[in-house]
DNA sequence: TAAGATTGATCGGTCAATCTTG
DNA sequence: CAAGATTGACCGATCAATCTTA
């Protein structure tokens, strides 16, 4: 990141508090979501992106959503929600139905065996999520980092091949 | 991440405020990820772990470093990095030298090529890095992010097949 | 035996192309 | 044609097993 190029000058490299946020930001991010997947699939059988994936659909009445509209809500592309869900229904965790509203689209529902997965699965992510994060920040921080994230996501669109979340 | 467990009652789920900040901050890097990734591709031939590797090496005089260091200084497990040295390897970017000093291990050194991509793409990747992040936070947040991510570091620790950076 | 590194299988993610219905 | 969704090819990442040298 500070290599000096050839013929244009204009760039505005990092400085030092920059570049140290910013590294810091990425190494954190890394460690903290192989952490936290290596966790779950060792506490479960789940993937962390099918964890994810029941979340969204729990969280909701009903259990079922349309496959955009989960990829709007996880900010992922279209295709990555499509695959995930294609590879989840294999496992048994959620089922497609044709939509009767819109036959052009398919509701992504939670099976039996995924409620119970999800349910078996989230105290122990949840304790990892405290141990390697919430609990290690006082509330201020909290409020700093929530912040922070808000506005940044503010300024970033949604995903290439992706709708808005609602 | 409220589903309530059979058996046991004593998890402490996150309230609203824990809640937010976590889903925040999640979302943020997967976006901010998949944006400088597409970034750094439409903008060069490098793929975002391509860039990463490339400014490792070329950060340190003679621009090499065994495979364990460099996954070290990444965070990365070892596997990944030697995976990773091998594309690069296919692609010219950087090339294996056995190490006299111990042979076992095997230096990974950056070609001209190498030099060249990342001299070019550097401009293009710190302007979007900029544009995405640095330039839309304060001072003082950049200054409570340095300092919420390496306390969080601090009790994180190294991947599983993997040494502690120097 | 342990350390440095590689390999192969498998899962995850992206892109571009495609298919079907509105 | 546009919108909802799927597919296939390809790159990335992880795990467990393996190979070589200390």
């Amino acid at each position: 990141v500070q290599e000096v190029p050839a013929g244009s000058q204009e760039v505005r490299w990092l400085e030092p508090l920059e570049l140290d946020a910013w590294r810091s930001f990425q190494v954190l991010q890394a460690r903290l979501n192989a952490e936290l997947a290596r966790d779950l699939s060792t506490c479960s059988d789940l993937s962390y992106p099918d964890y994810v994936v029941l979340v969204a659909l729990t969280d909701r009445p009903g259990a079922q959503m349309r496959v955009q509209e989960l990829a709007g809500r996880l900010g992922w592309e279209k295709s990555r929600a499509s695959h995930q869900v294609t590879r989840m229904v294999s496992r048994g965790l959620v089922y497609k139905c044709p939509c009767r509203a819109d036959r052009r689209g398919a509701l992504v529902a939670v099976t039996e065996q995924g409620r119970r997965a999800i349910r078996d699965a989230a105290p122990s992510h949840v304790s990892a999520v405290r141990r390697l994060f919430i609990d290690l920040l006082s509330r201020d921080q909290l409020v700093q980092l929530r912040d922070i994230s808000t506005a940044l996501l503010g300024h970033i669109g949604a995903p290439e091949g992706c709708c808005d979340g609602p």
